[in-house]
DNA sequence: GTCTATAATACGATAGAC
DNA sequence: GTCTATCGTATTATAGAC
């Protein structure tokens, strides 16, 4: 849905030197969220990690939560600008589902260390009185969204969005397993079928 | 390894009254970590949770880790128990497979509500800095190693730990995301090609 | 074995000067 | 927009009486 703008528009100031700050202080946030997971990540790693201090920081974002909003909503931004740049590159929804597949593979050195970005994230903020299970639903769906797109230009309509989740519940499964043992030849053994899968539908 | 014994052996007085505060306490930080995490579990939790004192709680664990490693133990023992149950139950190994993916099943309103009690916590011990990676792959490793078993009795010698690593990616996976989703059915409509694909064996 | 009291620290968040 | 200083609280862990 498109804003109609009356007048001429206010062009924002996308590099500011506010805006700068703010988004050295979501990257650092992202990454540390991601790696050492949101509880474990005090207002002082960021800190040290950014350089930038305590009040400054607390200038940008009030509470730890609202940073945690922002660096979902980053997330979400990314991959969705990611997807375009696949349909960009990919004609064929059947080779973007292709590219899904492959970008795990690509990540594994990450998903091996971490675990998947946005499912050690989900299941964190799943738990009990973490009161944010929305963000992690609204991470998991761009992905089942955009992968439920393809399945139906793919022609399978009706089942487009269990094949996708069909989909991300193998990924999600391998990133766990390989996280744990360390194992990035599980990721190449595991992903085969997929791709035969994909070819397969 | 059998341990010899000399001389005659000393019973441990197992339902004593220290006994059972110890197993008290351990069975609330089961529940605690399982529902909210490790992380944001504290002692406090505990401490209202069983109406057992600050102080006595630290005389049967001096530290939070330790807890967490006792709880892990006992997880293990309480799979491997099961798992026994299932072995007497059932002479075929196709069908203690079976028993497992049930398990899955069987426990779905649970894992809609935490996750899995295994994969969550091994994915907030995996992270970085908790340096309890051990404790994740641990308790995989009970699971990973029956389930290998089972193969190689179907005769699968030579495929049995990529078999069983390829259905804990399954149930791990699917437990995500019908975590992430809050979504029951999702668990049935995914468990139902993992009994025809041990069938197919 | 159980309890109370408290030490020592880390945390999130705020106030207010510049 | 950036900084220093600090408040109030929650945390893990310990000391020591009973």
């Amino acid at each position: 849905m498109a804003t109609i703008q009356i007048g001429p528009q206010v062009q924002k100031p996308v590099n500011s030197r506010g805006e700068q700050t703010r988004n050295r202080i979501l990257e650092a946030a992202r990454t540390l969220f991601y790696r050492r997971g949101y509880a474990r990540t005090s207002f002082t790693d960021i800190v040290n990690e950014t350089q930038i201090r305590r009040g400054n920081i607390n200038h940008y974002f009030r509470t730890k939560r609202d940073i945690l909003e922002a660096v979902i909503d980053q997330n979400v931004d990314e991959y969705r600008r990611l997807f375009r740049q696949w349909e960009q590159d990919c004609p064929e929804p059947r080779d973007r589902l292709h590219r899904f597949v492959d970008m795990v593979a690509g990540n594994s050195s990450n998903l091996i260390r971490y675990g998947c970005p946005i499912g050690t994230l989900g299941s964190e903020l799943g738990k009990d009185s973490s009161d944010f299970s929305d963000g992690a639903r609204r991470l998991f769906d761009t992905f089942a969204d955009w992968l439920a797109t393809q399945f139906e230009l793919l022609g399978k309509k009706a089942d487009a969005r269990r094949l996708a989740l069909h989909l991300l519940c193998r990924t999600e499964g391998i990133s766990i397993i390989a996280h744990v043992y360390n194992d990035p030849a599980l990721i190449e053994t595991e992903i085969a079928p997929l791709h035969a899968w994909i070819d397969a539908l």
